[in-house]
DNA sequence: TCGAAGATTGTCT
DNA sequence: GACAATCTTCGAG
């Protein structure tokens, strides 16, 4: 099993300080770790969505919706978590990217669990097999034991933060369009690592 | 105050 | 492949 050393810092903010699906391709690659309730969990990020601004219809804060409630966080500092419920079941972990006032962010919608599998698995409960554990942006939150409390929550401080773990070179990074939305959905604004058997689908 | 839709997942056929 | 679960959000009345 790999191991997370422990000398490795949390991305920058200046990390995510740039457009959304420029920090959607950067993020592939890197680690993601929770230690929410005491123990630590991690997962490489494999599969992301970029939601890029207000012109991009498909946003929770397209121009047609404006600065609500429910999205703030995605106006508010790029690298902090925008997390909110799908379907009234699910949590579903972004992170805010660009421009304070600008809403973009990127949806992480896949992990490849690299620490702390066993916590995953009581969490997920339903998962039959370690690629059942992080393959979709509700069962990774589910196994990291993401909520809405970690809205706003910035993520380079515990208990959930984003480190460096290298990045994926861009002949290994597939481009297509994102899944699950009924608006833009021509855009091609989701990525993942080529050949990796956690993304959510192919 | 009501109703419809949603960046998903798991179960059943 | 179809559909239910389940609840927040937002627009309409």
């Amino acid at each position: 099993m790999t191991t997370l050393s422990t000398d490795v810092l949390p991305l920058p903010r200046a990390f995510y300080a740039r457009g959304a699906e420029r920090v959607a391709r950067a993020l592939l690659g890197q680690i993601l770790v929770s230690t929410i309730g005491e123990t630590r969990v991690a997962g490489r990020i494999v599969e992301t969505e970029a939601y890029i601004g207000p012109h991009d219809d498909a946003s929770h804060a397209a121009e047609r919706i404006g600065r609500t409630a429910r999205n703030e966080s995605m106006f508010g500092e790029p690298g902090i978590a925008y997390v909110y419920r799908i379907y009234g079941v699910h949590w579903c972990l972004n992170v805010v990217t660009d421009r304070v006032d600008y809403p973009a962010a990127v949806l992480i919608r896949a992990l490849e669990p690299i620490e702390g599998q066993d916590v995953m698995r009581v969490r997920r409960s339903i998962a039959r097999s370690e690629r059942d554990l992080c393959s979709g942006p509700g069962k990774l939150a589910q196994a990291l034991g993401i909520t809405g409390a970690l809205d706003a929550h910035p993520l380079d401080a515990p208990p959930l933060f984003i480190l460096e773990g290298g990045r994926v070179p861009p002949s290994r990074i597939v481009t297509c369009t994102r899944v699950g939305i009924t608006r833009a959905h021509d855009l091609p604004l989701r990525f993942y690592e080529r050949g990796n058997p956690h993304v959510s689908r192919w």
